[in-house]
Order: C-alpha cells, then sequence, then structure tokens
DNA sequence: AACATATGTTAGCAATGGTAACATAGTTAG
DNA sequence: CTAACTATGTTACCATTGCTAACATATGTT
C-alpha cells in the first residue's frame, strides 16, 4: 500500500515526484517567496520535466495548497508542544502557545503567509478551513483548562479571539519588518506576554 | 508646472498616463487580487501599449509601491478622519482609529496586502517606511493624548503598539475570511471596542 | 525653424503555467 | 509468461507576461 517507499529512480519513474516537489516548493518558497516561485524552478530542483508535476497536482495553486495545509498542521503540532512544557492551562501555557505562533511565523514567513492567504486557494478552501480549525482548536482547549470551562463553549471562543488575533498582528509585523517602525526595540516575546495576561479575564 | 492638468488624448500623447495606470492598477487589483494583476491588463485598460508604463515606472513592482504608499496615506487620513468624529484623547477614539484601520483593510483587502508587504517592495521599502511611520504616528499622538503624556515618549510607544498589533490582525483575519474559524459570530466593532479597552492601561 | 526632451508605438525576447500526444514502467489478468 | 491496463514520466507546443530596443511623434525652448 501507500507505505513511504525507498525512493527508486529508475532513470524514468522517480520513486516520490509528489513528496520532492512538495520539499523543493518549501525550499524555493522560503527561498523566494510564493511569488518568485515558479513551478519550473522546483521542476528544475526536482530533476524532472515541466509536465511530471501535473500529474501529481492539478495546478501550481494545488501544489501550493498543500504546503500550506502542511504548515498549518505543523503549527498546531508547534503550539501543542510548546504549552506542555509549561503547567497546563495557566497564563504561561497560553503565552507560550503564543509564542509557538509567532516563532512559526518567523522561521517560515512564507509559507505562514501563505497559510493564511485565502485569497489563493480558489479550491481547496473547505480542506484548509477544517486544517485550520484543528490547529485553533489546540488553543481553544488550552483556554477552556484555564477558565475551568467544561468545553469549548461561547465563553471560551471570546476569550481566545483576542488572544489569536493579538499573535496574529504580532506575526505579519514581525514578518513583515514592521517592528522597526515603532521606534523603540520591541521584545517580541515580552509583548506576548503582556497581552496575553492582559487579554486573558483573571481567573480564581 | 504639475498641476493636475485636463486629460487630452492627441491621440498619441495620453495626458496622465502615469495617474491613469495607478488608478487602472487600483481597480484591478481590487477586482483580482495583487497576483491576479498584470501590467498587460492595467495597460489594456488605460488604453495604451505594453511598453507605455515603462517612461513611468521602472518596473511593475515600482508601480505596486506606488499605491501601497498612497494606500497608507489614505489610512492615515482615515484613522484621523475618525477619530475626530469623537473627544479627542478618549478610549473612544482610539477604538475609532482601530475601526478605521480594519474599516480599510475590508474596503481594500489587497491593496491593504500590499501595503504591508514587505517582501514585494525590493527598492523603496525606506520611502514606505517612512509614509508608513507617518500614519502610525497619528496613532501615536491619540494616545499620547490619552495618557496626558507631552510627546511620544516610550511609554506611548509601548502603549500603542499592542493597540496597532490587534486591529492589525483582526484585518488579516477578517480579509482572509478566517473569522467564520472562530465558530461564534464576531462582531468587529466589539472585539476593537473590547481590545481597546483591556491593552490601554486606566487612566485618571 | 531647429533642436532637445518627454512620451508614445511596434517588434521581439526569455520565462512561465498549462495542455496534448507520446513513451515507459509497474501491476494485474488470462 | 505475456498481454493489457494504469500510473507516471517526456517532448513539443501555446498564450501570456514583464521587459527592452529601436523607432515615431508630440511639446517646449531658444
Amino acid at each position: 500500500m501507500a507505505k513511504t517507499e525507498i525512493h527508486k529512480k529508475t532513470g524514468y519513474h522517480h520513486g516520490d515526484l509528489r513528496g520532492e516537489l512538495i520539499a523543493a516548493a518549501r525550499q524555493l518558497i522560503e527561498e523566494h517567496g510564493p511569488d518568485g516561485f515558479s513551478m519550473s524552478d522546483a521542476c528544475r530542483l526536482a530533476g524532472v520535466s515541466t509536465a511530471a508535476p501535473y500529474r501529481h497536482f492539478s495546478s501550481k495553486q494545488d501544489l501550493l495548497s498543500e504546503i500550506a495545509k502542511d504548515g498549518l498542521n505543523r503549527l498546531g503540532i508547534d503550539m501543542e508542544a510548546r504549552a506542555s512544557k509549561q503547567a497546563r492551562g495557566t497564563v504561561q501555557s497560553i503565552a507560550a502557545m503564543g509564542r509557538a505562533y509567532v516563532a512559526f511565523a518567523r522561521r517560515e514567513p512564507h509559507t505562514f503567509r501563505l497559510m493564511f492567504s485565502t485569497m489563493s486557494h480558489h479550491d481547496r478552501i473547505d480542506e484548509l478551513k477544517q486544517v485550520g480549525r484543528g490547529s485553533y482548536g489546540v488553543l481553544l482547549r488550552e483556554v477552556a483548562n484555564y477558565l475551568g470551562e467544561p468545553d469549548i463553549n461561547e465563553t471560551v471562543l471570546r476569550t481566545s479571539f483576542p488572544l489569536w488575533t493579538q499573535v496574529h498582528g504580532l506575526s505579519f509585523l514581525a514578518i513583515d519588518g514592521k517592528l522597526d517602525v515603532t521606534e523603540f526595540p520591541v521584545d517580541i516575546e515580552d509583548s506576548i506576554l503582556i497581552a496575553t495576561e492582559r487579554l486573558l479575564p483573571s481567573v480564581p
């Protein structure tokens, strides 16, 4: 079945062109941005003809969507991992998720932008939205825990949203090099902690 | 001199091609996004050959930068206008600026994205940063007023930054259609007011 | 009137996303 | 084992795009 086989180039068939194209695309996108990225480049890097990708992706957008989806998944995993190093359901664990969010954006700015630019993904919006919801759920559960709520109710949702907004904005400002427009050194870690404290209602 | 003349097509010379190209580009960008925008389209819309723009703009990027710059300017003007309808130096006037910010993003999402996507503007980053600083100053002055600070000192800067971050994040989530990921109806106006209240220190 | 400058045109280039027709490898049926 | 089928690759080609070069026309200055 679809087990991850060893990549055996027969010279004609490639082995795992789909995976290799995704890898190549991710690399190129982080180097030159999603706009500067071309299918042709990815093909050159993977060592195949420019027509080959269309056996695996219906279009350039389709490939980009795949990368966005993967990114959204990894973001959720990162957040959970970072939070799990703190006492659960605390300001600290929630702030840790925020740090993971911004850290992801700074580590892979172009992928991050891709993950959230709806305009690009005509076709697979619903699929991406689903994956996004999954990663957002990681935050929701942490906030529910903090609030002592038994499940994801409206209170949890209303509390979580401004937290998301905050780190999302911070991420974009950071990757777009707007932090020095503020004319004073912004410490990102501090910003996240302070905003998290202010936006969370104090809880017993 | 460079006064805005009536646009007289002689049939060959155009009158104000530069201005018309900017207008055409703005229209096309809001219709199809900055990626879907092509120089050729703008030329067709302006009724000139595809080589004509290069007498007025060194490249496609240069034209886009011009539009970004104009957008940043208009954003600052919008913010000032909306704030001036409130009592100055209050939570209300600051929230009004936030509303103007998000409203701009929703009204011209593609231009908004362009305004903040550093990656695109290789050449004119410094110029754009300068204009951006100008518009940011509108918020800074309002916050200084609120805090009773005589000038833009570090306290003002530290207070203003999370406010910017918040509305910036909200703007992006809104234009990227991510508000329904939260599974509950987000009232944008409310969100802004609540976040502004929480992020501003209470002041006598 | 003559010249310099600004601004437009046509012709053409290389790169790109995508398709069609063909080639080859791996898989399954008889 | 071979034949047929399917999956996956290739070459050839197309329209579009950003941009440049060489040429044409208008405007303004002297």
